[in-house]
DNA sequence: TGTACATCAGTGAACGCGCGTTCACTGATGTAC
DNA sequence: TGTACATCAGTGAACGCGCGTTCACTGATGTAC
């Protein structure tokens, strides 16, 4: 059968949000194509008229994952919405720990992603920096070094926190985590020589 | 053949130093049993006559090498040598960041541990306190839930700092994140009504 | 002291299964005449 | 206007391979007699 024009790409958007929404549920290994296409209402043979393999949907989808997440935090700046306490406080939220197939990439897959070819670590570090630049313009203005440096610990702090929340089995104990790095992402707010 | 006494905990002390070594280093997905026990000098059918299946060797791997991390930077506490800045200087290194196969777990595994069994999820929790309380015995004397929060804190920014850095492919970038997470470990070692 | 047997860590073939990838084919529609 | 053909996204069988797990077996040594 033929296609209307811009079907092609409707059904590769469909096969990479399918995609990396389910890397970040179950780990980039645990995800057959064969599952993956049938999720997408698909059967795996067309998956290659799509992507060249597997290693190039992984960087097609996680790199289009993370972007989308700082889209998300940086569209509201002039609405004042997204300020930084608003973002660090919704980055480490129980929903966003819950649903990690549909919150940061960075979170669920960097340590994963650090094993892979260096064209998909280039392009993840590439749409990193960007979120880390996002939370550096809240920040800000002041020394853009000192800045960009605070913001990549605030990064990685809530990283690792929404890691540790996700792998600790008692909710207690998984909250205070969470609250542990909100408060510490607070204090890092206040960066030596920049007003806020 | 019949083995002296204790060749059997031989054998499952070498299972489980290369198990933690190679997941670590891969990922626990994409180390298989067979590939696994031929690193061990065996042969892929003894493997359980050691452990119940490789859920079970993951939690024991993993809690086990995560427990031999906390107490080499617990154990020289007397010495002075390792105190809260040598401690983070070393863990946020080059050479622990090039090394994961010999370095500590959380940074490579806890994402794909949250994914695992909540027996699994618990005994890595369990020996993630224990390192957090290492750290926090690095901050006080004080109130100890307000070090408990900022160990917390600390270790979540170790963690998602030396994953940053190993995804990173420019190594002078890699650098410099490693920097940011020692300066703001530093700054975050200050904590409210406790002196250190 | 010498022989028969029990032990049990480790061996290796076999199981069903899902993996990533390839490829000849399908068939509804747009285009050419 | 009607017919023949080209297009090409998607289909589904097939490939070799490694996975986790099971199990009958091996064979050197310790123990019983």
């Amino acid at each position: 059968m033929r296609y209307e024009k811009g079907h092609k790409e409707t059904t590769r958007r469909r096969i990479l949000d399918v995609a990396s929404g389910r890397f970040r549920r179950d780990g980039v290994d645990a995800v057959g194509l064969a599952g993956l296409m049938a999720d997408a209402g698909l059967t795996h043979g067309g998956f290659y008229a799509h992507f060249k393999s597997k290693e190039d949907l992984i960087r097609e989808a996680v790199t289009d994952a993370l972007g989308q997440t700082t889209k998300a935090y940086g569209e509201k700046i002039n609405d004042k919405d997204w300020d930084f306490e608003t973002i660090v406080r919704h980055y480490l939220s129980p929903p966003h720990r819950d649903n990690p197939e549909k919150g940061c990439v960075a979170a669920c897959l960097t340590a994963e992603i650090a094993r892979h070819s260096d064209e998909t670590r280039a392009a993840f570090s590439g749409r990193a920096g960007e979120m880390i630049d996002m939370l550096g313009s809240r920040l800000g203005p002041g020394d853009p070094l000192a800045i960009r440096r605070r913001a990549t610990a605030i990064f990685a702090l809530l990283v690792g926190t929404l890691q540790l929340a996700r792998a600790e089995v008692d909710s207690g104990r998984s909250g205070e985590i969470l609250e542990s790095g909100i408060a510490a992402a607070l204090e890092l707010r206040q960066v030596p020589g920049v007003t806020p």
